[in-house]
DNA sequence: GTTTAACCCTGCACGC
DNA sequence: TGCGTGCAGGGTTAAA
């Protein structure tokens, strides 16, 4: 899950779940649901810090998701790979490689999937938090005011990188993972493996309004759902930005825009998709 | 500093 | 049909 259905999620819950009070919070037994709240000792000492709290707001820092409790304590979720958050009600039986259910006073419930496990749920301080190198890490966010086009190209100057790896970076720049990686640059007409301090100040300049026009056309469809397997929003729907997919996943296919077969290369341990005539 | 490999997990597609 | 292999939206760590 990347920046854009995180992003989904947190408005979705915001609506949905803010202001509620949390009733009870059960933590399966399985090996896999103490894996996602391994940094608690016990289930009990995880549900304790959230019963009876009322949930207050909810933010995003890069793929991370922050939902505060009236008490101060921050319930964080990141999602790794294949984690969700699914809204339910006492009525509906948990889908396999559910962990948590977190119960509502005024009904219903919130739970959290995720068969691969790369994903996490953990009650923090506002001190814990503030200590917490994970997220003193996140950079800058896209979606954000101060993210402006010179402080990106001092970024980039600054780094001698290749441009894919320093994309998936999130201490660069927060947000980005594999798919929209691949379609900002191809949006930006750069291949993967520029370097980041090669780049003419037009090249900037595409880059950086790629990022935010990939992102914000990735919000307004709710996100990218491959197949029925991976990403679904609070409520299982499914995303739609999938089809305006430029290049990734489409090894082979022809460019949307000059009808080059697309074409992959492995690099930073995942598959890279790009178009050879159009990016370079 | 940057890059690479191994590792953490389950599920699925693919080739033999 | 069955089985091994490799890959999948994430990230960390150690070593080169």
């Amino acid at each position: 899950m990347e920046l854009p259905e995180v992003e989904v999620l947190r408005r979705d819950l915001e609506r949905d779940v803010a202001g509620r009070k949390i009733r009870a919070v059960e933590v399966k037994s399985s090996r896999n649901a103490m894996r996602a709240i391994r940094r608690h000792r016990t289930r009990k000492e995880f549900a304790a810090r959230l019963v009876g709290h009322k949930i207050t707001r909810v933010e995003r820092r890069g793929k991370y998701l922050l939902l505060t409790l009236d008490g101060g304590d921050v319930l964080v979720a990141h999602f790794g790979m294949s984690g969700r958050f699914l809204r339910g009600t006492g009525r509906v039986a948990p889908v396999q490689h559910t962990h948590v259910v977190i119960t509502f006073q005024q009904g219903g419930d919130l739970r959290f999937i995720d068969p691969r496990t790369f994903g996490e749920l953990f009650v923090a301080s506002p001190d814990e938090l503030g200590k917490l190198k994970e997220l003193q890490h996140v950079a800058i966010d896209p979606l954000d005011q101060v993210f402006t086009w010179p402080t990106f190209q001092y970024l980039l100057a600054e780094r001698a990188s290749k441009l894919k790896p320093l994309l998936l970076d999130q201490r660069f720049i927060s947000g980005l993972g594999n798919i929209y990686s691949d379609e900002v640059l191809f949006a930006a007409g750069l291949r993967y493996d520029r370097m980041s301090d090669t780049l003419s100040s037009q090249e900037v300049r595409r880059l950086y309004r790629a990022i935010q026009e990939v992102l914000q056309e990735a919000i307004k469809a709710r996100g990218t759902t491959l197949d029925d397997e991976a990403y679904v929003d609070l409520y299982g729907k499914p995303g739609a930005y999938q089809l305006e997919l430029k290049v990734y996943g489409r090894a082979g296919q022809p460019c949307r825009r000059c009808r080059t077969p697309i074409e992959t290369v492995r690099i930073s341990q995942r598959t890279s998709y790009f178009c050879p005539q159009c990016q370079s």
